[in-house]
Parts: C-alpha cells; sequence; structure tokens
DNA sequence: GAGTCAACTTAGAAGACGCTTC
DNA sequence: GAAGCGTCTTCTAAGTTGACTC
C-alpha cells in the first residue's frame, strides 16, 4: 500500500492529491512509475519536487520520484532548523512532553523580538538612533517618507539597489538606518496602543471589537506614526501616480494611509450614491423553428425564450445531464401552458433544438466576421450604456461597482448534482429588487412603468442593491468591485487575522492533541475535527439540505467518505464544494486514528455522520475562545500563506529571474492543491502533451548520437564514462527505426522545396532551370544518409563531422542534455498544472504581502506575479507598510528571516 | 441548540482578449 | 490574417459565518 504524499514537504504536510471524480482505480496508482502516463499524484509530485538539478539527465532511467524521494530523505535528516511549521508537529512522545515550541525558532525569534545575543547591543543601538531620529526636523522626516510611500515596487527597483551597495559598502548603515525608523514606529505604537483601546472603548463599549483594533494597532500602528509625522490626515483622495507598469492614472481612496476608518462593524457609510443596476434587454424572439418529432414547431416568443436558454447549451454537459434536461422541460411545459404552440410538446426525447443551436452558431461567427471598427463601435456602445451603473459615490469618493448588472433569465446551471440544475431562472423584474443608497441621494429612477421592490438607507450594509432568484430562494447582492475600500479592508483584515492565529496555533495544537484522548466523544470529535481541518486544510463544512447538491466539508463528513488502513492510514474521498473531488490518502497522528476508527463503528454505516456531536457553531464557538474572530475558515488562510512563504524560501537566491519565477508558481501551485483548487482539463491539453513527448524523445534521441559519436572517436571513453552507454529512456529500436523513416521524409521534402525555390530564383533571373536529374541526384543523397542511418543502428558507430574534437562532443552533448531537462520541467509543469488552478489560492489566500515583500528582495517586477487586476485589488499590501518593503530590501536578512517578518511563521509563535 | 436567514467570501466555468506562430 | 493558445475578466454558484428567533 503507497502513501500518498507530496514529496517535497519535509513535514507532514497536508498536502494531497487532488482529483475530479473519476474512478477510483484510475489514482490508486505506485507513485514511483515511470511511465509516460503518470498518474496525476505522482505527475504532481514530480513537477512541484523537480528543479532543474532533480530532472537530472544522468538518472534519466532511475524513476524521478524516487529521485526525489532520496532527495527528500536527505533534507529530512539535515536537521533544518527551517523546517516548516507541520514538520515541527512532534510525534507523539514529543507531544506529551508538550514540546511544541518550534524548535531551531531561536534565531527567527532573535529577529522578531530583539532577544539573540546581540539584542541588547541592537537595542540599545536602535534606542539611540532612534533617538537621534528624533531631532531630525519633521519636514526632513515627512520627505523621508514621502519618498518611499506611494511608488510601486518596481519604480524602486533601482533605489533598492543603491541601498543594497550603499549597505555594503557601509555596513549595512542603510539597513541600520531603516530599522531604527521601524522600531521608532513601533515605539510609537506601543505607546499609543493603551490609548488606543481606551478610546476604542469609550467608542464602542462592547468589547467584542478587540480583534479589529489589534487588527488596525499591528497593521496601521506603524502608518499612524507616519501619518502623525506627515500630517498627510486629510487626503481623502490621493492621485495615484502613473507606474512603470503602463497602468492608467486613477483616483484611488488610500484608505490604509488613512487614520480613523470606520472599523466598528456598524456604519460603513455616510453618504451613498449610485445608479441602480442595470437590466438585461428585453426578449427579441428570432423566429427560429425548432422540431418535434421532425415536425418543424413555433413557439410563443416566452417559449421560444426557454428553449433557446437550453439550445445554446446543446453539446455541453449540462445539456446531456438526466436532470438537467428534467427540470428545463418541466418549466418550459410551464411556461407553454401559458401560450400556445403549433404542435403541443410533451417527450423531451422528441425535441431537437439542433435549428436554434445552428441559428446561435451562425450569430457567432457573423460577430467574429465583424470588422476590427465594427467591434470597436459595438464595445463603444456598449460602455456608453454601462457607465453610469459602473460607478458609486461612497462617503464623496469614486468606487468600482462590481456586479451592477441583474442576472439575465437562463437555466440554473448548479455544479454536480444539483437536483435543481436545469431550472428556469425566471427574469428579475424591478418590483422585486430593493435598492441601498443614502438619504441625501436621488434614488436611481427603475425602468419606466416599474418600481423598486423597496429604497433603503441602509449603512450597516455594504450591497447596493439585492434581490432574491426564484430557483433555490437565495438572496442575490450587488456589491463594489475588488479594488474598494471596503472589499480592500475586508481583505486587509482576513490576513491580519490569519497573522494573528500564528500567536495562537502553538496552544491550539497542543490542546486539541491532549482533546484527542478526552473522555467525552463530543470534545475527542470537536479535536480530530480541528486536527483535520488544520492539517489538511478542509473546510468546516455545514450541513445541507435535500434540494442542494451533496458535497461535505469535515464537520459533515460521513461514514463513507473515509475509509481507514492500518496502522494509521486514512483515506478521504467524497465531493466538496462545487461538488470537486477531494481524494487524499495521508498518515495520521495515531490518536486521530483510533478516534476515527471508534467514530466509524457499528450501528453506524454509510449514510451516518462521523462527527455525530459536532457541527460548525459548536466548533467555531469553541475556535473563537482562543481568539476572537478565530473560525475554521482562518485556517485555511493561516496555512495556506504559512506554505506558500515557506515554498518560497527554497528559492535559490542565485537564481536567475525565470528560474525564481518558477519557483514563485511552484510555491503558488503547492497552496493551490493543498486548498484542492481545481480546473477542468483543456480540451486540447493531451496533444499538446503528446506533442512535447515527442519533443523529448527527438531530442534524446540527438544525444544518444552525440554520445555514439564520442565513443566512435574516442573509444577509450565508454571506460571513462561508461554512462556513454546507456540506452536513452524512451527510446526503443521501433521508435528509433520509425524516426528516421520520418525524420529522412522530411529531409526529402526539404530538397523537394528547396529545389524548386532555387528554380523559381533561376527562372526569375533568366537562367535556365535545374533539371530533374539535379533533384534525383540530390535525394539520393538522402538515400544514402538513410543506409548510413540504417548501419549506424546496427554497430552503434557515428562518424562525427569533420573537425570534430572530443572537447566539442562533450558540450554538444552537455547542451543537449541541459534542453532535455529544460523540456522535461516544462512537460511536467504543464500535466501538473493542467487541473490545477493557481488564481484561486493567489486571489483569496496568499497574503499579497508576501508576494511583495518577495518581489522586492528579489527585484522581480511585481507585474510578473499579479497581473493588472490583482495589482489593483493588492494596492494596499504594496503601500501599506514601509517595514514590508523595507525588510525585502535590507541585506543582511535572509529569504528566511523575510519571510518570517511577512508574519506567518509559526517559528515566532509564543 | 436547532433552524433560518442575511451578508459576505470563495470558487470554477465560460467568454473575451491578446499574443504567437504559421 | 487565421488558428491556436494562454491569460484575464466576468459571471454567478456555492460556500462560511454570525445574528436572530423560537
Amino acid at each position: 500500500m503507497t502513501v500518498t504524499r507530496f514529496p517535497t514537504c519535509t513535514h507532514d504536510s497536508p498536502f494531497h492529491t487532488t482529483l475530479r471524480d473519476k474512478p477510483k482505480t484510475t489514482y490508486k496508482t505506485n507513485p514511483t512509475s515511470t511511465s509516460v502516463n503518470l498518474p496525476l499524484c505522482t505527475i504532481r509530485a514530480l513537477v512541484s519536487t523537480a528543479s532543474k538539478s532533480d530532472v537530472s539527465d544522468s538518472e534519466d532511467d532511475v524513476p524521478l520520484a524516487s529521485k526525489i524521494r532520496s532527495k527528500e530523505t536527505i533534507a529530512d535528516d539535515s536537521g533544518d532548523d527551517d523546517t516548516p511549521l507541520m514538520s515541527r508537529m512532534p510525534a507523539p512522545a514529543a507531544k506529551k512532553e508538550g514540546k511544541y515550541t518550534a524548535n531551531g525558532s531561536s534565531s527567527t525569534a532573535a529577529i522578531t523580538n530583539g532577544t539573540n545575543g546581540n539584542a541588547d547591543k541592537r537595542k540599545k543601538e536602535v534606542k539611540e538612533e532612534s533617538d537621534e531620529d528624533s531631532d531630525v526636523p519633521l519636514a526632513k522626516k515627512i520627505k523621508k517618507v514621502g519618498t518611499m510611500k506611494g511608488k510601486s515596487i518596481k519604480v524602486e527597483k533601482d533605489e533598492t539597489k543603491a541601498k543594497k551597495l550603499s549597505s555594503i559598502a557601509k555596513g549595512s548603515k542603510a539597513d541600520t538606518v531603516a530599522k531604527r525608523g521601524r522600531k521608532k514606529t513601533d515605539e510609537v505604537d506601543e505607546k499609543d496602543e493603551p490609548k488606543k483601546r481606551r478610546k476604542a472603548k469609550t467608542e464602542d463599549s462592547d468589547s467584542e471589537e478587540q480583534p479589529k483594533r489589534s487588527t488596525s494597532a499591528a497593521a496601521k500602528g506603524k502608518r499612524v506614526a507616519i501619518k502623525t509625522e506627515d500630517g498627510a490626515g486629510d487626503a481623502k483622495r490621493s492621485r495615484k501616480k502613473k507606474d512603470d507598469t503602463g497602468d492608467e492614472e486613477d483616483d484611488t481612496f488610500k484608505w490604509w494611509e488613512e487614520q480613523n476608518l470606520a472599523n466598528d462593524g456598524t456604519e460603513k457609510w455616510k453618504t451613498l450614491e449610485h445608479a441602480g443596476v442595470m437590466f438585461p434587454p428585453p426578449y427579441i424572439p428570432h423566429g427560429v423553428r425548432m422540431k418535434y418529432n421532425d415536425q418543424e414547431v413555433e413557439l410563443a416568443p416566452e417559449a421560444e425564450e426557454v428553449a433557446s436558454f437550453f439550445a445554446a447549451l446543446l453539446g455541453s454537459d449540462h445539456a446531456k445531464n438526466p436532470t438537467f434536461q428534467k427540470n428545463f422541460f418541466k418549466d418550459w411545459q410551464e411556461i407553454m401552458k401559458k401560450s400556445k404552440s403549433s404542435v403541443p410538446i410533451q417527450d423531451f426525447n422528441k425535441c431537437d433544438f439542433t435549428p436554434i443551436f445552428e441559428y446561435f452558431e451562425a450569430e457567432k461567427e457573423k460577430k467574429k466576421s465583424m470588422t476590427r471598427q465594427e467591434k470597436q463601435a459595438q464595445k463603444e456602445e456598449k460602455t456608453a450604456l454601462e457607465e453610469k451603473y459602473m460607478y458609486a459615490i461612497v462617503d464623496g469618493r469614486k468606487e468600482k461597482v462590481g456586479n451592477f448588472r441583474i442576472e439575465p433569465p437562463g437555466l440554473f446551471r448548479g455544479r454536480g448534482e444539483h437536483p435543481k440544475t436545469g431550472s428556469l431562472k425566471k427574469r428579475v423584474l424591478p418590483e422585486q429588487v430593493t435598492i441601498n443608497i443614502g438619504e441625501s441621494a436621488k434614488a436611481p429612477e427603475p425602468p419606466a412603468g416599474h418600481k423598486w421592490a423597496k429604497v433603503i438607507n441602509d449603512h450597516t450594509a455594504t450591497w447596493l442593491a439585492t434581490w432574491k432568484e426564484n430557483v433555490n430562494g437565495s438572496t442575490k447582492y450587488v456589491f463594489l468591485g475588488a479594488t474598494s475600500a471596503w472589499k480592500g479592508q475586508s481583505d486587509m483584515q482576513k490576513f491580519e487575522k490569519a497573522k494573528e492565529l500564528k500567536k495562537h496555533v502553538d496552544r491550539i495544537r497542543r490542546d486539541y492533541t491532549t482533546e484527542l484522548k478526552d473522555k467525552m466523544t463530543a470534545t475527542r470529535q470537536r479535536a480530530t475535527a480541528m486536527y483535520l481541518i488544520d492539517r489538511f486544510a478542509l473546510r468546516a463544512g455545514n450541513e445541507k439540505g435535500d434540494d442542494e447538491a451533496d458535497t461535505v466539508g469535515c464537520c459533515s463528513l460521513r461514514f463513507e467518505h473515509v475509509t481507514l488502513e492500518p496502522p494509521n492510514i486514512v483515506i478521504f474521498d467524497f465531493l466538496g464544494k462545487d461538488s470537486i473531488r477531494y481524494y487524499n490518502q495521508v498518515e495520521v497522528d495515531s490518536q486521530v486514528f483510533k478516534n476515527l476508527k471508534i467514530f466509524k463503528k457499528a450501528p453506524k454505516g454509510p449514510g451516518d455522520m462521523l462527527f455525530d456531536r459536532l457541527n460548525t457553531s459548536m466548533l467555531n464557538k469553541h475556535l473563537s475562545s482562543y481568539m476572537k474572530g478565530l473560525t475554521a475558515k482562518v485556517f485555511r488562510t493561516y496555512n495556506a500563506s504559512h506554505v506558500f512563504q515557506e515554498e518560497l524560501r527554497k528559492i535559490d537566491p542565485n537564481d536567475s529571474v525565470a528560474d525564481k519565477l518558477l519557483g514563485y508558481n511552484r510555491a503558488n501551485r503547492q497552496v493551490a492543491v493543498l486548498c484542492n483548487h481545481q480546473r477542468s482539463v483543456s480540451k486540447g491539453h493531451g496533444q499538446q502533451m503528446a506533442r512535447m513527448q515527442d519533443k523529448i524523445r527527438a531530442l534524446k534521441y540527438d544525444r544518444m548520437k552525440i554520445r555514439q559519436s564520442i565513443m566512435t572517436l574516442e573509444p577509450k571513453q565508454k571506460k571513462r564514462q561508461p554512462e556513454l552507454t546507456e540506452m536513452e529512456s524512451d527510446l526503443d529500436e521501433d521508435w528509433i527505426v520509425e524516426y528516421e523513416k520520418q525524420l529522412m521524409e522530411k529531409e526529402r521534402e526539404k530538397v523537394r522545396q528547396k529545389f524548386e525555390k532555387d528554380n523559381e530564383k533561376l527562372v526569375e533571373e533568366g537562367q535556365k532551370p535545374l533539371s530533374e536529374k539535379e533533384l534525383k541526384s540530390r535525394l539520393q543523397e538522402v538515400d544514402q544518409k538513410e543506409r548510413e542511418l540504417e548501419q549506424e543502428r546496427k554497430t552503434g558507430k557515428v562518424e562525427s563531422k569533420k573537425g570534430s574534437t572530443l572537447e566539442r562532443l562533450e558540450a554538444l552533448l552537455e547542451k543537449k542534455t541541459e534542453k532535455i531537462k529544460a523540456t522535461k520541467v516544462q512537460a511536467l509543469d504543464k500535466e501538473e498544472g493542467k487541473e490545477t488552478a493557481l488564481s484561486t489560492s493567489k486571489i483569496n489566500y496568499i497574503d499579497p504581502r508576501i508576494s511583495a515583500a518577495w518581489c522586492h528582495k528579489f527585484d522581480i517586477p511585481l507585474e510578473k506575479v499579479f497581473n493588472r487586476s490583482l495589482r489593483e485589488k493588492f494596492q494596499w499590501a504594496m503601500t501599506i507598510d514601509e517595514d514590508w518593503r523595507w525588510m525585502a530590501s535590507s541585506l543582511d536578512l535572509s529569504a528566511n528571516q523575510l519571510v518570517r517578518l511577512a508574519g506567518f511563521d509559526s517559528s515566532t509563535n509564543q
């Protein structure tokens, strides 16, 4: 039995094999297999681990996974102090002794807390420097701060380089100065903190707001200090400078520079203006007749509209889904009852929607063939109609609205086995829509002849409009866009909360480990669930209704979702959010294994809840006793960001930018795998992979020929370099014969083309074209080459070109080997990435400040890791705190220290 | 404490867009 | 300039969480 784990992880990481809903047998494959058609788990493991050197060619025939494993073992044994959090989860004995404190954390703690050997000296230095700094005239300080603020990381590149050079020359003086500044602001922050608490208490008697205050204290404290110095607190709206990334100039409210952000969780705005929502255009009948029982049918416009919803999906998985078909047909018939069709439609199987489908296809083609100008005109027309809805004015600031369009009618595309998939989503009328707007603002006009359900002025809500959809009765909202202050603040608070968890996580782990053995079943269940959420990034798992898809999370796991294989292997196999399959085969703590065995014990059977004495609210209530606002969800954010930074630490600082980026993407991928973020495989993926595989084989063939040339030229090399005699993997006699045949065919084609081209040229120049005899002679040369190849195959001897030397051939061999490695990595990367979606983790789970700091540290242009949308969404992370960037540029901080300072390292746990 | 609901975040699919290659 | 492909954007489904009610 092979435990499927990520060989990359030097710890008992929560990485797992993640698979779509496919037959189980497909995945229970030996991960050490070398077959080209590697099982996904293996490929993932290979890619995530394979670095340039990992895809070592000299070990070509050794299973890659095995190679990686052995490497991993070495890494494991190295006693690396920087072992990530999860590996420091102690073995049971250590747990008993309460050895949860991270080993090797002293240096880290020292960096953060200033408690290492030189700490006192440093403290003194810092204090002196800090005092010194306090004498700097205010105007100068403002200037100093000002030059750092508001610039993109890339803009600062040269400045950073200069700083680095300067600090090398002056023994990191720049660094010391920067630290001095940080220390000073920290001190200010500390002094201010009790005041802030008092103020907060006065403002809000509800002490539950504490975490929000700590959030602002952590992140805004320094900002507050800076603000106090530069007196720019009233800069409600600052103009973003156009950076060299080509981004447009725009108005951005830099809320992260504000001192007094509305943070009490009640009032979100004082004034709010917007233009309401945009309704989809009314249906215009196309008049194309579908067929019923081979007969053309004339439908009333309402019925035609619904039929068209289905027709547009012909060929898709939805249209093939029997539940989808059934629900659509039922709702369509209801619509048809209201109007008359020329032929009564009773049986779905007799319906032929192809004519409508073809009509849509033709329309698509028409659109495609429009000229550039026509397309542009259409786009401008659309923008003109939408413009007024695109922005809202919140407290006098212009903010982008996210989804101002009312969802158009259509067929509900429920995922997985949603019982209501295919049901008709009816057209939303203004009478169903509630508008939320400021009292002083003019309420938007509803479409002519209509009125709004309600117009309200709820200052505690961040939605601009809401309505209820008819299929599931769920509430839909119009919110501001991701770049808005509301969303940004909420995002930042989320990451601050995750950072805060690091202060508590050791205690939480210690406690749940103890509670795994508790007498009370409910407590043991809770502890076991916490273990699973923490270790495998499972979602909380609310219970679901019968009218929803049967998906589960941790608390809602059932008997059949967990298989136990002694001594301590657990196989999870269930459908999670969006009906994405979660399959993971893991080793667990022996007590967890025992508990799961008990929770599955008879009379429980399929259909029974594993944690029958636990639910998400009980779990979250318990978690919040450790830290205000701590819920199951926070563990996902915490572990994702933590894993990400740990993976970044593995990147060699001396690597090229391209290699660093490869490392960055791999780190991102690890997080995506951890969180089970999947995507569907693109249509052409198989073909693309086959092409890449062909390319690798062709390169190996070339290398084989070079090796043979070396041995022919210098037979003694066989003894000196026995690997020269090794057969290339993936190449066999049959393949070589076929390949050479193809090669010669291509060669002949080239000769013919060249011959024709030569003749054309000659004719152009008024000369006599070459004779057919010449062509024949040239082709005979290819025939000769083919015979030589055959001979080489038989003898294994390859005559090298004139002037070839051993050195040259060896250089050529090395080059070819490098090329093979690079192509293999590329192929593995592609294969691994085929069903892993990186964007979800980047958008939602990884603290953008880690990326920003990393880019800054290694001079990587930010746009290489964040596209324009992300740069806008995460603006707060780029400019919020000088220290993040400053830390990144200081030379005496290692990459490891850097990421620790980014705040996601468990080794700083208290 | 179970049930319900509002309000928000997280998620993958699909469509749009733009770059590269032939 | 058409095709192929990857990336970005939009859309909306599907989660989580906390408040409220009984």
